[in-house]
DNA sequence: TAGGTAGTATTACCTTGGTAGTCGGAACGG
DNA sequence: CCGTTCCGACTACCAAGGTAATACTACCTA
């Protein structure tokens, strides 16, 4: 599997694709612009990046390019928090979620989502197998 | 509150202080060498960096220098966290954690432990209040 | 058919992380 | 006292992410 490591910009702008499945240098461009107010040209010139790292791909309606990701959320998700998890915990799961508790103020409220989070998630990995 | 981010090789750089408290240039090489064989100038060129960026700091003793870190793991890991929940689950730790057992085969074990985890979690929680 | 315009292609910087060679001074060994 | 060696300083690259101006081309319209 390949890194689907992705910078900031980049994943806004796949964050779009993801939303619309399709969209043209001038859609996403109009999507972004009112949150980082970027030139046409940086968006189109990081499109065109991302596809040579294989990440979107286009293909050509009248005289623009419409764009598609070539990947999913959930790989990329999966991508950068392994590498994460790996870098910063040592690759255990358990320690993310440990950290994530005691740091970042979870609330009550938030714990008890979890935890019903995590039982269905244990049934349904029994009724799986 | 600043942004520390740390790349890979300077995440390992500092690990290696957080573990020692104070280590020199070679110390540091020689930490790293077996896993990495970087040359020690590389080491010693990325301290002076990080030294710039405030992350370490250093003393002299003889002719040699020893770096001491200037930020605690735990400070690293919330940033470095933070901004990857911001990124990638829009801030929402639940989300997170639903990622994980989702996607990253997490055992049923290992659930269990995540659950015990919670529990002493939420109740240090309610005893602080 | 000429000119404007829309939209891609080219080119060019800047920053940060990473990697390392070479230089210069100071200490150490004889 | 002299040469070697140890070590930080300086300098130099490379890649990737970002940002954008400028060039070019083809279409559309008067």
């Amino acid at each position: 599997m390949g890194k689907h490591t992705l910078g900031e910009l980049q994943h806004a702008i796949m964050q779009v694709l993801w939303d619309r499945y399709e969209a043209t240098v001038a859609e996403v461009h109009q999507a972004l612009y009112d949150e980082r107010g970027l030139a046409p040209t940086t968006i189109a010139t990081m499109l065109r990046k991302m596809e040579d790292k294989g990440v979107v791909a286009h293909r050509v309606e009248g005289r623009q390019f419409v764009y598609r990701s070539m990947i999913t959320e959930s790989a990329v998700r999966s991508s950068m928090v392994g590498e994460l998890l790996d870098r910063l915990f040592a690759g255990d799961p358990a320690a993310l979620v440990s950290h994530l508790v005691a740091d970042r103020e979870i609330d009550s409220e938030e714990i008890e989502r979890l935890r019903t989070l995590l039982d269905s998630a244990d049934r349904g990995k029994d009724g799986q197998r």
